[in-house]
DNA sequence: CTTTCGTTTAACCCTTTGGTTAAGTATAGT
DNA sequence: ACTATACTTAACCAAAGGGTTAAACGAAAG
């Protein structure tokens, strides 16, 4: 995954939020939209977009998609800021 | 200035090599220019988003404009995301 | 097997974004 | 006072982004 769809993908706050959301567990997808006075549809946009960016990762468990957090593509962009800070 | 305001300004691919690029030494407009292929006008509005986000400092010299970094405020970018990656 | 529940995908609508060219502003040099 | 140089702003355009509603899909329950 390149740092620009990383980055691009956190440029959102809404995907910021479910990003936080999903800092403290696991959830549902439905569990994610009732945070949000946003429909459905554009939870489920937002989710792809950060799954897209590996952000996220998603298992079915019965009816229910369950989306946890992988922070670990998060490095990368550290690495990027932390040298343009410089040291 | 916002995290929001320091991301969006950071999400588009040509304004953080502006950024690598000052990283190494305060540079015109003009030279700025110089290493992309798009006009003038373009990196200019780049500037424009980079300084409104704080991110970069102009200062005029003469006829010229010099663009400096300023890695300061990506102390809060960084504190988000050390916060989100759990140590 | 049909219905219901949870979620995604499709089609669409605005707004924002990143680019262009052309015109404007500011400083330097003649 | 003019002209050239350096850069920005204005006006515009096509593409991308984030929202909506409605239709489709997958698993479970009746």
């Amino acid at each position: 995954m390149s740092i620009q769809t990383t980055i691009k993908a956190l440029s959102d706050p809404t995907r910021r939020q479910i990003l936080d959301l999903l800092k403290s567990g696991s959830l549902s997808a439905g569990q994610i939209c009732e945070k949000f006075p946003v429909s459905g549809a554009a939870i489920s946009k937002h989710l792809s977009v950060l799954k897209d960016a590996d952000l996220i990762r998603d298992t079915r468990e019965g009816k229910y998609i369950i989306y946890e957090l992988n922070a670990s593509v998060l490095e990368e962009v550290m690495l990027w800021l932390t040298d343009l800070k410089g040291e």
